[in-house]
DNA sequence: ATGAAAGCGCTAACAG
DNA sequence: CTGTTAGCGCTTTCAT
């Protein structure tokens, strides 16, 4: 066999012309029944492939998308791109995955990389407000509630609101009223995001907030360790929960318990976000409030085919959270008649 | 700011021929200082962006590498695709990932598809013997064990013996004799390998193999329960220890473990092979054979890049795996004197 | 329905 | 050191 046939040679061994050969191959309408089989009979004998990259060329059209997040090797994130991938799969794309590990720099590096290879769109979990340097043609959506910003981005988001309502709720639905929140860095939107939410929520528990303390993480297992260590050796009575704005962190939370010799969760209750695989094999397992992670890849790709589709049409998505209990939290013992038991669990 | 600017127009703007400029913005040597200052200038007012398309339509580079993978959501896979990330990001290339779940259909159209698309290479940890396929010129690595049979193809594997010489070493040592195996599918490579290892480590220890159980499973949770279950329900002595093929399938061992009330490491010893994250968040900590999988990722990209560079140079690479105590591994009472105490654990 | 011809934007001979 | 020129393989008018 000999080296990669071209489209030429395919014409000339069905014995029609070049253009003929590209119609048909490409399944284009105005080829007579004839030609047709003539052209995929030869395109079959001769093993041709045909050449993307100078369809692409050609058409503008590479069929990739380019998915930047802060790191793949993250089960959340390696979640939603296996579904990024799939649906991308489904319409002929394929994916190119870039790691930004929460640098900007690096960020900013991969979005022009991806843009000068003429990807088709780009997915981004933006670490910075970058979102402004992609005012190229290039469709865009954003993962997570960096897009709300600009008020002309695509973003594919979780209900921030309704997730801490499910996980903050089945806390103090259950008598926790000394909470330790380990939350990401405070100069992100997610962070105030987050704020917001469990403000929401302690207001329609009409709870006293006083009990809460606040420690950063950076969604890594280590910082939720330590955030969880802080708390729980500072002076004063001690927190009765844990809220962690990320599995990995809930999960770095629980070897801090386990390190002090607390039993999770008769002296330490624990609530994750994510619902990554991870959290299903502790003991006991991880409560966590879960992120559709292949759902929001999906539709995430589903809104680029939208905005390239329809040029420029605008997705705004904002997907449910759903509670997967497991058995990091107990019921403390209610000590006023202040805890509103009314509120249901479960809502959505 | 216009659509796109191209290199004649940047060319134009300098006040160079195409030629010039083209050889300004790719570093060429042969180009004056005045020049090069000039194009530059003119490509960072313009807000110049080179084609890639373009490029490798001429040149036959892409910068793409190709990753087919069984499930990237295998956190073993997504760190091992990581390593590959990394190491053809410093090598200015990118890599596309695809899922093959297992299915040889599917893995063959990936790579059909990643062929056409005139990536630069392949990765590949093949789900068949596919790699007969992959006759093209089209450089390829393969991840794993699935390499050996061609021996005109590069590959980049783990030291299975080693590896079990580590983990099953390390029941042996302690005096387990009744071991239930959690192996792979019969029909793989993978698993004549372990087999082979088994023999080889227990005739090592001296050991009779007459307590061993063996059971198959897929590599996810839900089938290392399953077969740890059969394993622990089934009549006659028990067995005391448990060693998987993969950590995903010794995490659900565990489950079943505790299923039955049965304590790890007193009731029943565990060992996994992979080394993932989950594994540290139990309790106790999962002990496992570590395999590389940023290094493997690294050295399979890296091996590619050779083959691209010295035209077809093969690489073989077997990188060792380490042991990562845990707490999922007990001493029992040593029965009979033909336990080998001298052997060491943690050897090379 | 088919063929001829014109590029897509870039690189790499080849001359100067 | 610089410019001219010829394509890479394909799609897509525009005639026929």
């Amino acid at each position: 066999m000999a080296s990669n046939p071209n489209i030429l040679e395919i014409a000339k061994l069905a014995g029609v012309s070049k253009s003929t050969a590209a119609r048909a191959l490409s399944g284009h309408p105005n080829v007579s029944a004839k030609s047709r089989k003539l052209v995929e009979a030869a395109a079959a004998s001769a093993g041709y492939q045909r050449n993307h990259v100078a369809a692409a060329l050609r058409t503008g059209r590479i069929g990739v998308f380019g998915l930047v997040v802060r790191d793949i090797a993250n089960p959340f994130w390696a979640e939603l791109a296996r579904g990024a991938q799939d649906e991308a799969e489904a319409n002929g794309r394929s994916v190119i995955v870039l790691n930004s590990d929460w640098d900007a720099a690096r960020e900013e590096r991969h979005v022009a990389s991806l843009l000068s290879t003429q990807v088709e769109g780009i997915l981004i979990s933006p670490v910075t407000r970058c979102l402004e340097l992609v005012r190229s043609e290039t469709p865009m959506v954003a993962l997570g509630s960096a897009g709300e910003g600009s008020p002309n981005t695509s973003y594919v988001r979780t209900d921030v609101d309704q997730g801490v309502r499910l996980g903050l709720g089945h806390l103090l639905a259950r008598g926790h009223r000394r909470i330790g929140f380990i939350v990401g860095r405070s100069d992100r939107r997610a962070y105030r995001h987050l704020m917001s939410a469990i403000k929401a929520t302690t207001a329609a528990y009409s709870v006293d907030a006083s009990g809460f303390m606040f420690e950063e993480g950076d969604y890594f297992p280590a910082s939720g360790e330590a955030a969880a260590s802080r708390m729980l050796d500072c002076a004063g009575p001690t927190i009765t929960a844990v809220f962690a704005a990320n599995d990995l962190m809930a999960l770095g939370a629980m070897r801090a318990a386990r390190a002090r010799q607390l039993d999770v969760p008769a002296d330490l209750s624990i609530v994750g976000m994510d619902g990554i695989e991870a959290g299903t094999f502790t003991h006991p397992v991880l409560t966590t409030v879960v992120k559709p992670a292949t759902a929001m890849g999906r539709e995430a790709v589903r809104a680029l085919l939208r905005e390239i589709r329809e040029g420029g049409a605008r997705t705004r998505s904002t997907l449910p959270c759903t509670l997967r209990t497991g058995g990091t939290v107990s019921t403390i013992a209610v000590r006023s008649r202040d805890v509103i038991e009314t509120v249901v669990e479960g809502e959505i």
